[in-house]
DNA sequence: CGTCACCTCACCAAAATAGGTGATGCGACA
DNA sequence: TGTCGCATCACCTATTTTGGTGAGGTGACG
């Protein structure tokens, strides 16, 4: 199957770099040959009066420009095409960088230190719905999930009741509410839930909910 | 410099596939001949008896064994052995399970598609701190980090008092508190909860603390 | 068998909150 | 200039929450 070369645009303001990214999108690779851009506004634009079956598949994303931060444009990217993958390339390997930019929905983030193969190969993996990361960036993202989605310590201990009592509270409901869920009187859920406000350490609902849901015992 | 071969410990029930692993750990590769176990609680026995200079430097742990379910072990292989890497080699490659491996402590997570040259190279890649993920689970992992760090879509427009205070109502602050903290009266306090209550569409402390914190507008 | 944790229900009083109305002053915007 | 959003303060009442005490029943554990 002879499949057709992909649409790589470049957005990097360092000259010489720049043409080096645009050399390594050769017809041997895949790729087609890139529209490159010494910022984003001109690449912007570009994508404005872009034909849909033009636009790009994947852009090649230098973050660190001068004037706007290169992540929050991100966003208009999404708009103005979708379907487009982007994959950031930059100095940075903070994991606030990082996180921002995933969450502003990049697909891959290669660090500058990537020699051109690896380049190529990353533009192939993104176009084919991946993810390519360089190796400290694969450290850090796992990191920050691992922070993200660690359970508290020790996840106090609650009982049953207690625990879908919560669950309940999180919800909003008043106490009457959670007296008829539960199927119990209102005095009940009064007990479980001043119980539960000693185990908790709080004096409020509110504390609770705010207790509950940091440290994920819902 | 001549580097030390890395100490590789294997984990999986199936024969065949656990005799290509430890093939695969050769001295031309940078490994050691690994040790290999057919289920988790030998190898747990095997690590607590193991002198410290023994311990594996990484772990290769295939989930999916049959009695525990392979992820509950890795806190258990976290205090026997805290400086081991551990990489996941799986057939399964659902979020849930690769979610729940790296909150556990998983540094790595491989496909059992994988190649032998790619098992090798993660081993190494892990060892010197990395976290070698097969493309399919790089993926995953960006589309997971950006699910729970993506903000709300639109973060409803507080002013920026009301703001303050839903910062203070997630603190747990009861009304008074609050009017102290922002020095204002009670009375002001109470307005502004009000009108918070209004343009959050709810009617509780809790349910605003539970809205808040689940729409990041904190 | 005693003890203990848990769930259930009840009564009580002080405190806080929910929800409404109204009023003042300020700065922005058309 | 008038209007509007915002922040501020006030008064009102009904309802809810908090916090204490007590108490009956269950099942588990030693």
């Amino acid at each position: 199957m002879n499949t057709p070369l992909i649409r790589v645009w470049i957005v990097e303001d360092h000259d010489t770099f720049r043409r080096s990214l645009q050399r390594l999108c050769t017809p041997s690779r895949g790729l087609a040959p890139a529209r490159a851009f010494a910022n984003a506004e001109s690449m912007l634009s570009g994508l404005r009066t872009a034909p849909e079956e033009e636009k790009p598949e994947v852009m090649l994303l230098d973050v660190g420009l001068p004037g706007r931060s290169g992540l929050d444009i991100i966003s208009d990217l999404h708009q103005l095409a979708p379907e487009c993958r982007i994959v950031i390339l930059t100095v940075f390997e903070d994991e606030a960088k990082i996180s921002q930019a995933i969450s502003a929905g990049a697909s891959g983030y290669l660090l500058k230190t990537a020699r051109a193969e690896e380049v190529a190969e990353a533009i192939l993996e993104a176009s084919q719905g991946g993810s390519p990361m360089s190796p400290k960036v694969a450290r850090s993202v796992v990191n920050l999930l691992a922070k993200l989605t660690k359970p508290a310590a020790q996840p106090i201990a609650l009982s049953p009741r207690e625990r879908e009592l919560l669950a309940l509270l999180v919800e909003g409901l008043t106490a009457k509410e959670i007296a008829d869920r539960l199927s119990v009187s209102i005095h009940t859920t009064s007990t479980h839930t001043r119980n539960l406000f000693t185990k908790l350490g709080v004096h409020s609902r509110a504390a609770a909910v705010a207790r509950a849901l940091r440290e994920r015992l819902v």
